[in-house]
This record gives C-alpha cells, sequence and structure tokens, in this order.
DNA sequence: GCATAATAGTACTAAAATCGTACTGTTTAT
DNA sequence: ATAAACAGTACGATTTTAGTACTATTATGC
C-alpha cells in the first residue's frame, strides 16, 4: 500500500488549520480539525520540533506556522511526524538486514526512494489545499475502490 | 518513513533471482536468497496471483517470470504484496475517515499518491538490478543515518 | 498404480508498530 | 497568585506485520 500514517495525514490538516498565519490554540485547533485535543497537542509539538510551527507559552499562547505555507512541503510533514523518508530498512544506513550479502536490490529501493523524496519535496502546503488539479492527477493504473480487503493474504477470509 | 514492508522487499529479492529465466523450486530460491522457505513459498504465491510469476506444479515443478524483467515494474510488486499504492486511507475509495467533511487535504494526498505511482512504475525490475546508478541519485535532504530511532514518540526512551 | 516431489490454500500465533490518552511540569498574562 | 496554555513523558490498547504449520492438489517417474 505504501500509505503515510494517519498521524502525518492530521498533521497536514492541522496545519491547514494555521494556513491563515493567526495564533490559534491546540484547542482551538482540535475544535476546528475535529481531531483529539491529545492528539492535535502531541502533533503540534512535533511539528514544532521539526520548525514548521512556532509555539508561543502562557496564557494567550499558541502555534502558528513559522513558515509561509509555500515553504513547507509534503516531505517535511511526513518528516516531522514519522521521520526521513525511506522506502526499505536498508536504505536507512544502519542495514542490518540479514541477507544484505546476497540482496541485489537494496540499492535499487533506495533510488526510487530519492524519486519519491523528490516528488514530495516538490509539493507544497499550498498546493495541497488547492481543491482545483493545480497538477495533473495521473490515471491509476487500476481503479482503487474494487481490492482494499479482497487482497490475497495468510489471514481470515473476510465477511463475505 | 513511508516504508515499504520487508516481505516486499524480499519479493523483489525472489524476483531478481527469477531473473535469469529458468525454472526455480521455492526452495532452490529459499537457497539462494536466504530468506526462510515458508516466507519464500507465500510470496511465490501471492506473486503468482498477481501475474508476476507462472507456477509449474508436480514433481520437477517450480516458479518462473511471467514476463520479462522490463515488463515488471516497482509497483507491480508493492501492488502484488501490500496492495494497490495509495499514500492515504481515504484515497482508497471507501472513505469512513471521521474528519473527512472538514478535511481539505485529501484530495492533495491523492494526487501526490498518482505522482509516486508514476515514479514506482517507471522503475523497471531490470534497473532495480542494476548496481550502477542508471538514474540519477537524488540527494536525500539530509543524511538518513542520524535520526532513525531518536525519533520524538511516546515510547521508551530508548538504550542511551 | 503408487510413491514422491512439488505447488495451493488456509488457519493460526507471536511480535512489533501505531494510535490515542493521561498525567505532571513549566511558562506567562491577567 | 491564579489560570491558561504549552512541554515532556509514560502508558495501554488496537492493529498490522511476519512467520509457521498443516492439509489438499497436481504431476512425475518407477
Amino acid at each position: 500500500m505504501l500509505r503515510i500514517s494517519r498521524l502525518t495525514d492530521y498533521a497536514t490538516v492541522i496545519l491547514a488549520s494555521l494556513a491563515g498565519g493567526s495564533l490559534a490554540s491546540a484547542a482551538d485547533i482540535a475544535d476546528r480539525t475535529h481531531i483529539g485535543l491529545p492528539t492535535v497537542s502531541k502533533l503540534l509539538k512535533q511539528l514544532q520540533h521539526a520548525g514548521l510551527v512556532r509555539s508561543v507559552r502562557g496564557a494567550r499562547g499558541g502555534y502558528q506556522l513559522a513558515r509561509s505555507t509555500a515553504e513547507i512541503n509534503a516531505a517535511d510533514i511526513i518528516d516531522a511526524v514519522e521521520g526521513p523518508v525511506a522506502l526499505t530498512e536498508c536504505a536507512s544506513g544502519a542495514g542490518q538486514c540479514g541477507i544484505e550479502a546476497t540482496c541485489q536490490v537494496g540499492h535499487g529501493w533506495q533510488r526510487i526512494s530519492g524519486a519519491i523524496l523528490r516528488a514530495l519535496t516538490d509539493v507544497k502546503l499550498d498546493e495541497l489545499l488547492r481543491h482545483d488539479a493545480a497538477f495533473s492527477p495521473p490515471d491509476l493504473h487500476r481503479p482503487p475502490a474494487a481490492r482494499w480487503r479482497p487482497l490475497v493474504r495468510g489471514g481470515k477470509p473476510g465477511p463475505a
């Protein structure tokens, strides 16, 4: 599936809600986005660590975007919440992967990683917010709705 | 992190070991790749379902690539093992995401999904196997080795 | 025809990552 | 001083992933 975590998605929503530029408390944001306050709070902290939002402490404090929406990209967000983009374990440098000796493809995945990273870096937050298709929505090579569940896997055969 | 699962990586290794075109039993492949036989067997079955390998049953049977290495791409492999590439849950069509009503960014992620899918589709198995950098290894925007573990998370503070 | 070697399919268990929550401390405006 | 807000850490439950075991089916070769 190659998915981002739900928290990363939430983080994007939170950043989007700060797009106006004004200061907002975690509670405000939770209210606006309908995400749970503890979760919002936790994510804002991570985003602050990553330098994507600025925090103001004390009463009447809150958070605001540290940079403009044009200066924050998708890779930044993933990076802040999930850590650096790396498709495979060995791409992270450590590489105690067990089959490393016979593995012919590690380099390949790392290169793909790079390509994906570039794609993610190219997409800025303000583009994420635009509803009209700013860049072409390339055809998914098959309609994605169908096989979400029936994936052939060892597990239970599903409700049908 | 945006990672593929280890099984997908294994699947690639397995396909790579079949690149010669000859017929090989699951046991042979397990031996060559140093991946456990049950795991190899399971993955080969999934790859067969996806049409990436052909199986020959009975004694002296085995598996072989169903298409040339130039006709199998990275997206095919991920698709076979993990299901269709979709960055977010809502991108899969179902979309019982809870905050859908106020979510401004869903479409954005779906578009990114498309871009990534295109990148993955562009990379063929034979390119994955080439060791010399066939396409440019774009600079990761920071050295990825450093923060694999120290990711700020709730869990235990680690050995240090 | 029967034994053998191989894939096909299914069920199950254990381990790990993820997600969300709770609690305690610190800073600052009123 | 008090209250509002961020900062940091710890924790538990759920979900996903990974790996194993077992049975059925198919084909070869004697």
